[in-house]
DNA sequence: GGGGAACTTGAGTGTACGCTCCAGATTCAC
DNA sequence: GTGAATCTGGAGCGTACACTCAAGTTCCCC
């Protein structure tokens, strides 16, 4: 769509400007309006570089969904321990509160939007795999099945202690990640 | 505001098509159109039982997070195991997928919404407190504090456990609860 | 530097929304 | 049974929304 410089100038202002209103008030935070005014644009710029405001919202999705994996350049034969993963995780989580936040609203939506929700899927499992070969690689003993469960669990717990930080400023969630791994290196 | 017997029972028709239309589709699935059509009742009857669409939205909202916790009866002095509190979280998210649904997308609407982040963070709090004092009666060796720490944690684990399991219908939420317990229990 | 494609703009369109209003029906205490 | 309070339905209101359109401007290949 954008084909002139200004124009990927503009895309990524207004792509911006969505990601700061769907953090700031989520989808509903979200109007043709809010966007083109934070974006410094018009309106027929807008769909000059975006079919519908859905499309800008959903780049913004997937943007979201990829900034949670740190370097996603190895698919498959990532080294990463799983105590990197889990750091990795946590420092999104803190350290970018405002992407942080659409990526735990994602989920709710996702229970709503079947896009979303087979989006969400899929990021999700490969974080799974990547987990899951973390596992092993600290604890060869593991089966493949054994390992899926284990990363699993580590997942679905960070993914609460996010959430439970992002409602309760109280929740130290670097804290509670570190309990995590010690639970899990010491079932192990 | 509802004075008859049949304000009762419309104002109850009106808060099951809420209840479901935002299970269903969440908060932008409830219009005002698809809650008088589902409950069969005429726009002029909705507001005369309700101030406002958000009204009953929080109503929902307020028996939902009632729902999460099981005979909230006893408030201080309850004598439930940790155990049974996990239990009870498991049950309700296996049974009533409607409600889970919807108290689960209130941690992300409650990212967005002050008045809602407030109900879910004081009905979080309790939640912590009740987790906590089941903790101290397993575990009397342990401090307050500390108690109050591993209740947090895991409670956090549920809710991305039961996140992940709406999710991921792979996932299998009760055996990962059980897991979950092993691991506190172990750790103490 | 000419020209066609890409970009920009904002007034305007249709639609869906939350909500008001009110006239008539129903309930129920007395 | 009466009457005041409550309940009911739905036409209609103002507003905000996503999106269109056409006329003018800027970009950049040649």
């Amino acid at each position: 769509m954008a084909r002139y410089r200004v124009g990927i100038e503009t895309r990524d202002r207004i792509l911006a400007a969505t990601r700061d209103l769907l953090a700031e008030g989520g989808l509903e935070g979200v109007t043709l309006k809010r966007v083109t005014t934070a974006a410094g644009v018009g309106v027929g710029s807008f769909y000059n570089l975006f079919d519908s405001k859905e499309s800008a919202v959903f780049e913004v999705v997937r943007e979201t969904l990829d900034a949670v994996d740190p370097h996603p350049e190895a698919p498959g034969a990532g080294d990463d321990r799983l105590t990197d993963l889990v750091g990795a995780f946590v420092t999104f989580i803190t350290d970018s509160p405002t992407v942080a936040r659409i990526y735990l609203q994602l989920a709710g939506l996702g229970l709503t939007d079947p896009a979303i929700a087979a989006r969400v899927l899929r990021s999700h499992r490969l974080r799974v795999d990547r987990f899951a070969a973390a596992c092993r690689r600290e604890d060869p003993a593991l089966d493949d099945a054994s390992a899926r469960e284990r990363a699993q669990a580590v997942l679905a717990s960070l993914t609460g202690y996010g959430l439970t930080s992002l409602i309760d400023p109280t929740f130290d969630m670097a804290a509670h990640a570190r309990g995590l791994l010690d639970r899990v290196g010491a079932a192990g």
